[in-house]
DNA sequence: CAAAGACGC
DNA sequence: TCCGGGCGTCTTTGA
């Protein structure tokens, strides 16, 4: 069965633009992608339903004959925008990477390049179908020859032509001259509609016929004709009449084709199409590997599985038996990690974190897939079905293989060499000893801890039934609102998407009329600690060596900071007293013990390098408190007490966070004008920090991405900076400030956890590093330790490292 | 599967 | 008049 699908590409680029109008979609860059989200969405949708095996992609090219000769041919349509231009050009770049034969002729419409083809082909096929939402195609439908508009979901076939015109297709362009055209701005003739033009074609057919029998018909009619009859005859060829042009056509080239998915998938990203990417994705296919005997040189593409080294060579897999030598050399790999867990010492290049590095919102979000898989879909539009271990190895060399020259000219590009090389494939190995290290936990302890807090848990809920005076389930927020607001009538704060909020500001503030709501706040801490971090960590024990093993993903944040899991040692309470005793549980080997090394208020001594603020730069050289400091400034007084002090901290934290004054308010519990007159004082005496906060967003506006001390990158999508939204709008200007100071203390951080890897760092939380080290060492460790700390880099401000020395966290 | 909530920095 | 803190992970509920 041989099926052809003929396209008329401006027809439906020009029809998707138009449908999306009211809510179009964009990418990052700003750039309306309706047209080629609607294009390849019919191209989707027309292959299934009509099994082609062939295809053919029509565009008009230039100037038509009927604009130039029909002023008011289609000026009543919309003007073409510039942005339908683009989208016209890539979507011309799609149908070439999907292999799909493009046809076009100067100074013709699609239509007519569609009608040439029809002609030329049709007892070739067995059905050819047509997708244009144009009434000018039915004129050639025919018995194997179908009009599919997608928009209507119409599939015109010669009867459906007749039900909807009451005219054989063929009579088609006669039946437009006479009743017009009011799309394109055609007129028809005067005193011909719908019923009289059907009724005429019906009896005599063509306009020709027509007009020999004009004796025939009502005199006003026919004199109407009679006066025009040339006209008639002349507009309906221009117009309507499709035309038969001379162009080669080559059957073979219409063949439907494997695309050529590198080229599509870059599209895909470009336009940020993820939903087209699992349309046309494949199965990867298995990958053939020899067994050979090779050397290793510097910078080969390698892999390390089992007792195998795998190597590839202009595109062919090599394997043999690993020696000790061969890990000295430099290697290309797909993840540094897994190398430097497999003993490897030094790595040049690593594909998935120069992915990450390249758009680190998006690598992050998709973080929680395999790297492999999402390498293989993002770039080469391939799926892992079931493979084996050794099929994933060979499929890593594979893509590092064929994308490593375009990422490395990408990091290049984007003058992140040294940011990939000397810092993230670095730290990669320092996460993979923290990894192998892992941490001892005293789990007798943790075991009686767990029993503790579920005796207290029981008794506070039955506390809580006794005020509620009905048992339910106190952690489902649901049912606890219906409680509280429903039954014990209690009046609700706030509300969320589904109801009324039970947070715990909510909470703090019902407590004020009700006890049920502070026995409810002590259940959810309970309850989160006793699950989250009690009973989660037992079961991550590991029983011979008694100790837990926290993973880091090193692409799991947009800012660049690593995260962690399994679990979130990132996230072990501190404040509560509740929480110290879970620290507890956390001990050090024997003849061990920990040191701990945090940066103090980081964030703001990037702030300070970052915006050049002469007052915090002053603040901080000579060793001031800038929580005291700032609490001074916000209230215009010099004595300042804890309350004060504390007020000035928090407010030192919201500028980073780019707060505004609701938000202080809130936080503050006290009058959005009074925060309002902090946050004034405070840009009043740090012009410099205000100032950066501008100029910051005005880069981003400009280059559609803010940077790091260490020129890590975020992405600021145009659209979202530039949002009529203002709630998207200010997510996005906060996003510009505190990506670069987030991102810049991870940079320094990440210098840090380098240059101390020789004393042996278990745990990182953002700001602080722990190392577990001989008992008798610690002292002398602590202090070389520190000191490296607080000279990883030179800012504008110094560094500085409290360290504390303990058995436990 | 999303939402709500709570823990950390 | 409405809405208003950045970055995460993990747990539970309930459609």
């Amino acid at each position: 069965m041989k099926v052809l699908s003929l396209f008329d590409a401006n027809s439906i680029a020009y029809r998707s633009f138009f449908v999306f109008k009211e809510n179009p979609l964009f990418n990052s860059a700003g750039e309306n992608t309706s047209a080629e989200f609607g294009f390849l969405n019919s191209i989707l949708r027309v292959l299934k339903e009509t099994k082609s095996n062939y295809i053919g992609i029509c565009f008009d090219k230039g100037k038509s004959k009927r604009e130039v000769h029909y002023k008011e041919y289609k000026i009543q349509r919309p003007k073409m925008p510039d942005e339908l231009t683009l989208s016209l050009i890539r979507i011309k770049q799609l149908v070439s990477a999907l292999n799909y034969k493009i046809f076009e002729v100067e100074g013709y419409e699609a239509d007519d390049v569609i009608a040439t083809l029809v002609f030329k082909l049709k007892d070739n096929f067995d059905r050819i179908y047509i997708i244009s939402s144009d009434k000018d195609l039915l004129q050639l439908v025919g018995n194997n020859v179908f009009v599919y508009d997608t928009r209507s979901d119409i599939l015109y076939t010669r009867e459906k032509v007749i039900e909807k015109f009451s005219v054989e297709p063929k009579y088609i362009p006669d039946y437009l001259t006479l009743v017009g055209d009011a799309a394109d701005n055609i007129e028809g003739v005067k005193g011909i509609g719908q019923k009289r033009a059907i009724e005429l074609i019906n009896t005599y057919g063509s306009l020709e016929n027509i007009i020999e029998n004009l004796d025939k018909l009502p005199i006003s009619i026919s004199i109407e004709i009679q006066k025009q009859k040339d006209e008639i005859i002349k507009r309906r060829e221009e117009l309507f009449k499709l035309k038969i042009l001379d162009l080669e056509v080559n059957e073979e080239e219409l063949k439907i084709r494997e695309p050529n998915r590198k080229k599509l998938f870059e599209i895909l990203r470009y336009l940020e199409f993820y939903k087209f990417m699992e349309d046309f994705s494949k199965p990867a296919q298995k990958l053939e590997i020899l067994e050979s005997d090779f050397e290793i040189e510097d910078f080969d593409i390698v892999e390390i599985y089992g007792n195998y080294i795998y190597k590839i060579k202009d595109g062919v897999i090599y394997k043999r038996l690993l020696k000790d030598e061969d890990l000295n050399k430099v290697f290309v790999v797909f993840d540094s990690k897994t190398m430097f867990k497999n003993g490897v010492k030094e790595i040049g290049f690593d594909l998935i974190l120069a992915d990450y590095l390249i758009d680190p919102d998006f690598a992050s979000n998709k973080s929680n897939i395999e790297p492999i898989e999402y390498i293989l879909l993002k770039y080469l539009g391939e799926k892992i079905l079931t493979l084996d271990k050794e099929q994933i190895v060979a499929q890593k060399l594979r893509v590092v293989y064929l994308l490593k020259d375009d990422l490395e000219n990408k990091m290049r590009e984007l003058e992140m060499e040294k940011l990939l090389k000397e810092i993230e494939i670095p730290v990669s190995k320092v996460i993979c000893n923290m990894e192998e290290k892992g941490i001892k936990v005293d789990i007798h302890y943790l075991r009686e801890l767990s029993k503790e807090f579920e005796m207290n848990l029981k008794e506070i809920e039955k506390e809580i039934y006794e005020l509620a005076n009905v048992k339910f389930n106190i952690n489902s927020p649901k049912q606890l609102s219906e409680v509280l607001f429903n039954k014990l009538k209690l009046k609700p704060i706030k509300k969320t998407k589904t109801g009324y909020s039970t947070d715990t500001e909510t909470l703090i503030e019902l407590s004020k009329i009700h006890p049920i709501a502070k026995k409810i706040l002590e259940y959810r801490e309970l309850f989160k600690l006793k699950t989250t971090y009690i009973d989660s960590i037992i079961s991550l024990v590991n029983p011979a060596t008694n100790r837990i093993y926290p993973k880091y993903n090193q692409r799991g944040t947009a800012t660049g900071r690593i995260s962690a899991y399994n679990p979130n040692i990132q996230t072990i309470p501190i404040k509560s007293e509740l929480g110290k005793k879970i620290r507890k549980a956390f001990i050090s080997d024997e003849g061990k013990i920990f040191i701990k090394a945090d940066y103090s208020q980081i964030e703001l001594r990037v702030l300070a390098h970052l915006s050049e603020d002469e007052n915090l730069i002053y603040a901080y050289l000579n060793d001031f408190d800038v929580h005291t400091l700032t609490s001074r400034i916000i209230f215009s007084k010099d004595e300042i007490n804890e309350d004060e002090r504390r007020i000035g901290k928090t407010v030192n934290f919201a500028i980073i966070y780019g707060v505004s004054p609701y938000g202080l308010s809130k936080q503050l519990n006290i009058d959005q004008k009074l925060a309002e007159e902090f946050i004034r004082n405070y840009f009043e005496h740090y012009k410099g920090v205000k100032e950066w906060i501008e100029k910051t967003k005005l880069f981003a506006i400009e280059k559609g991405y803010v940077k790091t001390i260490l020129n890590r990158r975020r992405i600021i999508p145009k659209l979202g900076i530039n949002s009529p939204n203002k709630v998207i709008r200010e997510a996005w200007e906060r996003i510009c400030i505190n990506a670069p100071v987030q991102g810049s203390a991870s940079d320094i951080m990440k210098i840090a956890m380098i240059k101390t890897l020789y004393f042996n760092p278990i745990l990182q939380i953002h700001d602080e590093l722990v190392f577990e080290v001989d008992e008798d060492l610690a002292k002398e460790h602590s202090k070389q330790i520190k000191e490296i700390m607080e000279n990883v880099i030179n800012l504008k401000v110094p560094l500085k490292v409290d360290i504390e020395i303990s058995k436990t966290l």
